[in-house]
DNA sequence: GTGAAAGCGCTAACAG
DNA sequence: CTGTTAGCGCTTTCAC
């Protein structure tokens, strides 16, 4: 029993209530280029258009022009909790420029290409990716396509497309240079996937590090994934492997970290005291953990929003400013972290 | 410098290409009615399609039948950690059934009316909430607008809108059964906002069960909001308040439950052996945090889910099975609950 | 079973 | 500055 439906108002109702023509509704009601419009005309039209209540029909207008004011988002997993930042800012972006987000989540890489045709249907401006693997043909998919399109958090290192990422690189040489002014020297990496970018970026960056302060290139480790699961197996291989114990650990992100703790403590190792740990990506409640933990913090939030924006300046046909946006990120210092217990 | 710009190739095309008029290849292209085809003309057509790769212009097709195959869902803040496995269930629902969904942060409560405009104009079918408050005129508005709309998490107790919930009163009897049968009788409640549904809710359970175990009311402290600050504040009044220190806390969600570990810890009394405390939600890393949180696990996704189904029932036109879904939460029990020290 | 024709609501030339 | 006209791509009567 819905109440009785609201009768639909159209431009033309707008038009003869106002005693004027359709096409002179459509341009006062539209902000580029209601200048053209005498004043008095204007605000009669604008009054009448909020007097019958007035609703523009964007499919019309899509069907019309092209543009539905909307862009697609491709996440491999919202349940991820760096995505849900990255997502907030790309919808706060489109929303101050008067676009919606279609968020889809692509559990599985398999089903990028039917999503995307489906996107397409839909008439999307644009699209954000928050997938793609390294040298993934879905970015030639996409650009063949014709679609204006842009990475976020995943750069595409072969500047098909522009992106806005964090400086994995920079973010590693924090957590190292840390480690150093602590005075720690056996410093090893539980690395990404080195499939994905910011699985091989970050490991660059660990090495790097070392190298600057003349240290000994670190023992890696790669993970399969970065989850916990993945980071538990990894470390169970690094204490497994011959050598002295590494004095700290820098894990790949957060939950790879938090992985590390399992193994540590199931070990009867004591964090920060025999082992330092740094994470990566300052999830919610990682300062919540036993030992809090020290870890890097991304501006997720920021990165969505910079996507965005270069996404509408390439739809509205401006200059790109920058193929590439690199957003700084900033040490979380806390206490999985401590000078090493001997000298 | 895009790539040649693929030529939008349309129903018509498709037509002259199989010698068939548009509105048979229409007719071929749509799974509901193309029985009424020969096969010979709808393989042709199937065939053509397929070769000069015909996407259908969802634009044209929604201004023609007023469905646009697109959903919105309002969420308060997507950087909640309930919402993504929510939003995941309404996503993969609607994918299931050819939807996308425009997903819109309602930050403040203000913007809600604005964004439901703004979405109402993008034509879509439907529309998921999970905001309002109780008694929120949000809910008239929406229904006034005629349009076909559910809510989720959080339930319309007036019944004007269907809704998927989570079992609030059970999720804290489970809790409430739980500390009793550890052998706790001095319960006390840290409850969510009194203006909020799940608030008054979870309230009301925490009385109910004691009640059926015939123990005394609870002490209860009213938190300003679902997060970890006013947990501490709360913590802070309810051991500050006069009487024998309760036993153990049930905990109106997570992040109240850590801030009443904040305090807790400030205060040199030990989890769970001065105190016990439950929290509700299972988030993310309650388990890694220090005791590993008992708490309550939603259907998260499961609700989202349901919720989507349902407006997919309403838009279909079909009778909706049921008003309101509930489904059951799950006690899992972790180390921030024991028995208490002294009998 | 298929074709013809109209039109959803809007915008974009082109006149005046 | 405003009106006229045409049509975006699709679905849907209505004929045949």
């Amino acid at each position: 029993m819905k109440a009785a439906k609201p009768p639909k108002v159209t431009i033309r109702d707008v038009a003869t209530a106002s005693g004027v023509h359709v096409s002179t509704v459509s341009r006062a009601l539209d902000p580029a280029r209601r200048q053209r419009i005498s004043k008095e005309v204007l605000a009669l039209v604008e009054e009448t258009a909020r007097r019958l209540g007035y609703q523009p029909n964007r499919a019309a207008s899509a069907l019309r022009t092209g543009r539905t004011h909307t862009i697609g988002v491709l996440l491999p997993d919202i349940t991820n909790p760096v995505f849900p930042p990255i997502l907030q800012g790309i919808e706060a972006a489109a929303a101050a420029r008067g676009y919606f987000v279609f968020v889809a989540n692509v559990g599985d890489p398999q089903l990028a290409q039917p999503i995307l045709a489906r996107m397409k249907a839909q008439q999307i401006d644009g699209l954000v990716m928050a997938i793609a693997l390294r040298e993934d043909p879905l970015i030639d998919f996409v650009r063949d396509s014709g679609m204006h399109a842009v990475m976020v958090n995943r750069a595409d290192e072969s500047g098909r497309l522009p992106a806005a990422v964090s400086d994995d690189r920079l973010a590693m040489k924090l957590a190292v240079d840390h480690l150093v002014a602590l005075g720690h020297r056996r410093i090893a990496h539980l690395a990404g996937p080195q499939t994905v970018p910011t699985g091989v970026g970050r490991r660059q960056g660990v090495e790097q590090a070392l190298r600057d302060h003349r240290l000994p290139a670190p023992r890696i480790v790669e993970c399969d994934s970065y989850s916990r699961e993945a980071g538990q197996q990894a470390m169970r291989v690094l204490l497994e492997s011959s050598g002295k114990r590494p004095e700290a650990v820098v894990c790949c992100n957060d939950l790879v970290a938090l992985g590390a703790y399992d193994v540590l403590r199931a070990a009867g190792l004591r964090i920060p005291r025999d082992i330092s740990i740094t994470g990566h990506n300052d999830m919610p409640l990682v300062d919540m953990v036993d030992p809090p933990l020290t870890t890097i913090r991304l501006p997720h939030r920021e990165l969505g929003w910079q996507a965005a924006e270069m996404l509408f300046q390439a739809i509205e046909g401006q200059a790109l400013l920058a193929s590439t946006v690199v957003l700084r990120p900033e040490l979380v210092v806390r206490a999985s972290t401590a000078a090493p217990a001997a000298a």
